[in-house]
RNA sequence: UGGGGCGUGGCCAAGCGGUAAGGCGCGGGACUUUGGAUCCCGUAUUCGGAGGUUCGAAUCCUCCCGCCCCAACCA
């Protein structure tokens, strides 16, 4: 199905523009690290390259020194591999530098822009108001071999930071306030991630990104909404300089999560000021921390691919996100048995002392995937919600006198609760059924419930990290909450889990489904000593739907 | 308020004059060694509102209403 956006591609190929050709790119400044938001843009930009037969490039759009990092540059780079796409080519638009210095003075030589020596406040002032028009400045009608002198000395470093700012000669009364003579450079005395010390003016957003398009012959250029007032600079811009192609500016609607902060300013802050470890906290919307979740790269591209794109605000439900994330799990990863709370059951029929190995089928779908071996002993753990002792309506699981199935086990029956002083349930003492190995009962019997089960002395205590959410807010909007909803004690839940072997000693990264407990990867960050799996996203919980209905 | 955009079910989103795709969610059922998954079925007489044009409109016209963005030497 196609998007407007490709719909306008194709229109354009159909009027035969560009020589057929189609070329986009996508271009992050980096001043952080790319989130859930940005593969939208990502999935976009790579994908109509390659629905086209064009190319895509990456350009970093590093025309702020004092907010750019190479740790960002090196992470974002990182990022869009990870989630598969390759650039045409690798760009920065610092190595247009030199070229963007050169049309500057162009613009300048053709009295098209003038360096204005009025303050920032002056200029602020002078820039009107959305209902007056801006006033011209006192410097507006420099000549341009007085503009070039200046600018020339500007860049020579022969002047203060803020004592003049390159601009654009407009119109200072156009109701587009872009258009009110924009600031073109400015004089920043700030080290350079790439260019080091080399300059001390630089470029802003709305002059280097169109000469920068221009320059990768780049046909359309995909940018957010909150651009679109910026369109009519960008064609002046390309009407005005002598660049070698003219792009067409493109926007879209950027993706707005429900409960996910997704702005990077504030993802900043929160990392910053340590509501979370790192840019790779579990709880971040950052692709780095959603491939630490476990989510794989077909997940988000599958999820980006469904929410479409449009030019129309929009928030988008998360369970969405984990739909995507739940449904491309659900293929990949083996089944895996797993307790977060244990509740020992004594098979009291069974040797002591005796092990046994069960075939256990790791992926019911995917015959591929295989069996393992899963030990079996007299004293197992099941999960305590597993067991009632008085069993509301529709319970089917285990209760006391009735019989379930351990799952690739043996069917079992409740006989006895043992309890604590408290009352708490500590035991629960079964017998099983040594006919039903496998589980299947040779007489026909069926039970209700099939339970995930760990032996008791070959489980793992492993801990488990649970992140319901991504990174909530109570609602979309309300961020301002953020920093009291990431009380770390209300969205993670760390809990000893025993887990069979395999799991345990699967390698960092892998991903497992624990039955009926949810989805979850073993932490790349951690020792094998003792394995961590962070929760990637929960099975519906059935059983509280159940609940909450009777 | 000036300018620029956008308004289709709870959330996304197709449709662009011929009588409302699809996905998520939700509800129901079948099946099942996860109450998961899977598979069926259901879920907008209506497209922000009011007029108008037309045999016929979500699609065209008019007016109105609502929401978002713009007054950084950020991107």
């Amino acid at each position: 199905m196609l998007d407007f956006i490709r719909t306008i591609i194709a229109e354009d190929l159909a009027a035969g523009r560009n020589a057929g050709r189609v070329a986009t790119r996508f271009p992050p400044e980096p001043n952080g690290y790319l989130h859930i938001g940005h593969a939208k843009s990502i999935c976009l930009n790579f994908g109509v390259a390659r629905d086209y037969g064009g190319t895509c490039n990456l350009r970093f759009d590093d025309t702020n020194p004092t907010k750019e990092d190479v740790e960002y540059v090196e992470s974002i780079e990182e990022d869009v591999r990870w989630l598969g796409f390759d650039w045409s080519s690798l760009h920065f638009a610092s190595d247009y530098f030199e070229q963007l210095y050169e049309y500057a003075v162009y613009l300048i030589r053709e009295g098209k822009a003038y360096v204005d020596s009025q303050s920032a406040d002056e200029i602020r002032r002078n820039r009107g108001t959305l209902t007056e028009p801006g006033t011209d400045s006192p410097f507006r009608n420099r000549t341009p071999a007085e503009n070039l002198d200046l600018f020339t000395r500007m860049r020579a470093g022969e002047f203060a930071d803020g004592e003049h700012v390159l601009r654009a000669r407009i119109d200072m009364a156009s109701p587009n306030i872009n258009m009110r003579d924009p600031v073109l450079y400015r004089i920043r005395r700030a080290h350079h991630h790439r260019t080091g010390d080399a300059w001390c003016i630089y470029p802003m957003y709305d002059f280097a990104h169109p000469p920068s398009d221009a320059l990768e012959e780049i046909t359309h250029s995909l940018c957010t909404l909150e651009f679109e007032d910026h369109r009519p600079l960008y064609d002046w811009l390309v009407d005005s300089l002598p660049v070698p192609a003219k792009p067409r500016q493109i926007e879209f609607a950027r993706l707005n999560l429900t409960y996910t902060v997704m702005s990077k300013r504030r993802l900043l802050e929160i990392v910053q000021e340590g509501h979370v470890s790192g840019w790779d906290d579990p709880r971040m919307p950052t692709i780095v921390a959603m491939r630490r979740r476990g989510y794989t790269p077909d997940a988000i591209r599958a999820f980006c691919d469904r929410i479409g794109v449009a030019k129309r605000e929009n928030l988008v439900d998360v369970a969405l996100l984990e739909h995507a994330v739940r449904e491309d799990l659900n293929k990949r990863a083996p089944r895996v048995m797993g307790v977060l709370r244990p509740l020992k059951v004594v098979l009291e029929n069974y040797p002591e002392g005796q092990t046994e190995y069960l075939d256990v089928v790791n992926n019911p779908e995917d015959a591929e995937a295989g069996t393992r071996q899963v030990p079996f002993s007299r004293e197992l753990y099941i999960e305590r919600d597993d067991f009632r002792e008085d069993p509301p309506k529709k319970f089917f699981r285990l209760a006391p006198g009735r019989e379930v199935r351990l799952r690739c086990g043996y069917f079992i029956t409740c006989q006895r609760v043992v309890k604590d002083a408290t009352g708490e349930v500590t035991e629960l003492r079964c017998t099983y059924d040594p006919a039903t190995r496998g589980g299947d009962a040779p007489d026909g019997r069926k039970v209700k419930a099939t339970l995930h089960w760990v032996s008791a002395v070959h489980a793992v205590d492993a801990e488990v990290r649970l992140y319901d959410r991504l990174f909530s807010v109570e609602e979309p909007g309300k961020v301002e909450d953020y920093r009291t909803v990431l009380n770390p004690a209300s969205l993670v839940l760390v809990t000893d889990a025993k887990v069979e072997p395999s799991a345990a000693t699967a390698p960092a990264g892998s991903r497992f489904q624990f039955e009926r407990i949810g989805y979850f990867c073993v932490d790349p960050d951690t020792t094998p000593q003792r394995p961590v799996f962070n929760r990637t996203v929960s099975l519906k919980d059935t059983w509280a739907k159940i609940e909450g209905k009777s």
